[in-house]
DNA sequence: TAATCAATTAAACAATGGCTTAATTGTTAT
DNA sequence: ATAACAATTAAGCCATTGTTTAATTGATTA
């Protein structure tokens, strides 16, 4: 992110609400949480993967009828799934040469459900 | 052919399970919706943008105060506002020179809440 | 063993997005 | 009106990211 140090004015301005400005301070999220927080918002953020996650949240299935589903190359597909297995979001198990992808993380399902009724309310 | 391999080839290979694509294609959440959710989760994975968010959980703040408190240019938080504003999640109301920023909807605090838990879970 | 095929990895490319500096808008105070 | 200042906009730069094509891996089967 930034890594510019400045002057004494901090936004080489005045500060304008020093009372407000502390409290705030003082009750926010860490920047290492907000960090982390903004890298799993990060993961639904795209619609291929949104898709994938949305497939898997009706039923496990193997990287091929992914690629069909949304039909994009399967590179392009394997891609994504090892972001969201980088994440913890999904998990895979092999049965000979198909891999069978499925959710691992039941939260999403609720972060979601959450975004879909309020986009689609 | 001892196996029952549909040759129907949409991802330049064979679909291995054709019932299982069939019945998530009817189930899935149509793409436009999934395009808005994914635009939606986008404005909510810039640390930046979330440290904002999560401040305007806290109080009303102007954008001299939001700039002092992320360390960051005016230009940058006033681009970032933009965006937010953009997608109705703060609104702001004008008092003179200064713009007070507030958030517009409380269903983002829900979905910032429920991300934080499962973050530091 | 050789051939086949699902899946991953590598490399390259184009598009997106966040930040910076510089210029502009709009309001208040002198 | 002029000056000062909060805030926004414009333009450009650089890093990141999603996708493509090509090559590779790994497991099954003929």
């Amino acid at each position: 992110m930034s890594n510019k140090k400045n002057e004494n004015a901090v936004c080489s301005t005045t500060i304008i609400h020093e009372d407000i400005l502390e409290k705030v301070k003082q009750e926010i999220t860490d920047d290492e949480i907000l960090f982390d927080m903004a890298a799993e918002f990060k993961v639904l953020s795209d619609p291929s993967r949104l898709k994938i996650i949305n497939a898997l949240m009706l039923s496990e299935m193997c990287a091929c009828d992914i690629s069909a589903l949304l039909n994009m190359s399967q590179p392009a597909i394997s891609h994504h799934l090892k972001s969201l297995r980088q994440t913890r979001l999904i998990k895979y198990r092999r049965d000979g040469k198909i891999a069978y992808y499925s959710l691992d993380d039941e939260h999403i399902k609720a972060m979601f459900s959450q975004c879909l009724t309020h986009v689609t309310e």
